[in-house]
DNA sequence: TACTAATGTTTGTTGCGCTAACGAATATAG
DNA sequence: CTATATTCGTTAGCGCAACAAACATTAGTA
């Protein structure tokens, strides 16, 4: 919709249109959108990161996964990661489709299937993990190790306090 | 005791297949997925405890920026809020049929609306950001005021670092 | 005057988190 | 053994926030 009332009224012409991009200070002093903006920050870059190589956050949590548990259903990899059961379906045909696991129908019960890792991706789990060491580095290049570790503790705490339960 | 209708039977958890929801380790300690999790979370909270009143997070970006900086252009709400201008005029008309801000347009310049906040509006960001101040307070919970401060210091931090325009 | 730039708007895309529903297979109760 | 419930994988799709692209209108400027 649109306004079609153009009853130019009053409006002062010397209104303090000056090049304002200061961000308002109740906006600043939100913790919220400080969590918010540096989320969406790290988000990206690694998320641009991992696109240089063609990968995706979900990969690594899958592969991940898989590398330290073995062969897994996708219901524990759901477990696991935190991945949504619809949304692993796809991770798993794009893993597949590119070699790094291969899915097979479980003999045991033919409802599941056993993913499991390859050589190849193995090796891809090693090349996102150096992608994203290299990309978390500097992210925190700000930082000295004392305060990265307190920083991810204070995380640690908080998402212990958002998501008792562990899972997310 | 489990059946052993169809022979060739093992224990169902054989093989690793052990009831698992521990997060992998490499998962565990991604910096990005900490901030992630807790960004997710606190930005949930954030937006359900607004959607009971009918509000959302750019209604108060908007006028909490018309507060301190009075009647504006969409232009200039866009930078200071960092919303888009695209999804500032859906923010702007929400607000707008909610009675909380005026949108004109600017007689000295046909091209720009000025966007004002109405007293109706003004008490509604007081009201929005008293659901936020409490929210946040619960969010927080387990952190004493030196943590927060701390917390906030370093996502300040942070922030700069990966937004060193201010922007987002 | 012609070019350039700013503004508001529409439209659409992407990634992520999440829900609903369903068929197939299996487990459990009666 | 049969009826019911549950699990697993899968498809489809919603909602939201961040973001890109194009466009018409209007202003400034060379």
């Amino acid at each position: 919709m649109q306004q079609a009332m153009i009853d130019g009224m009053e409006t002062p012409d010397d209104l303090g249109y000056g090049r304002g991009d200061a961000t308002p200070r109740q906006l600043r002093a939100q913790f919220g959108r400080l969590l918010g903006m540096a989320a969406t920050h790290s988000s990206r870059t690694l998320g641009e990161a991992l696109a240089e190589i063609g990968a995706r956050k979900y990969h690594f949590a899958v592969l991940a996964s898989l590398d330290e548990f073995g062969p897994s259903s996708q219901a524990q990899l759901s477990d696991r990661t935190g991945i949504y059961r619809s949304d692993l379906v796809a991770t798993v045909n794009e893993l597949a489709g590119d070699g790094h696991v291969r899915r097979e129908a479980d003999p045991a019960d033919r409802r599941r299937n056993v993913v499991s890792m390859t050589p190849a991706g193995d090796e891809r789990r090693r090349q996102i993990a150096e992608v994203l060491a290299r990309t978390n580095d500097a992210i925190l290049a700000p930082f000295d190790p004392a305060e990265r570790e307190q920083f991810a503790a204070l995380l640690h705490r908080l998402n212990d306090h958002l998501a008792p339960r562990g899972k997310w």
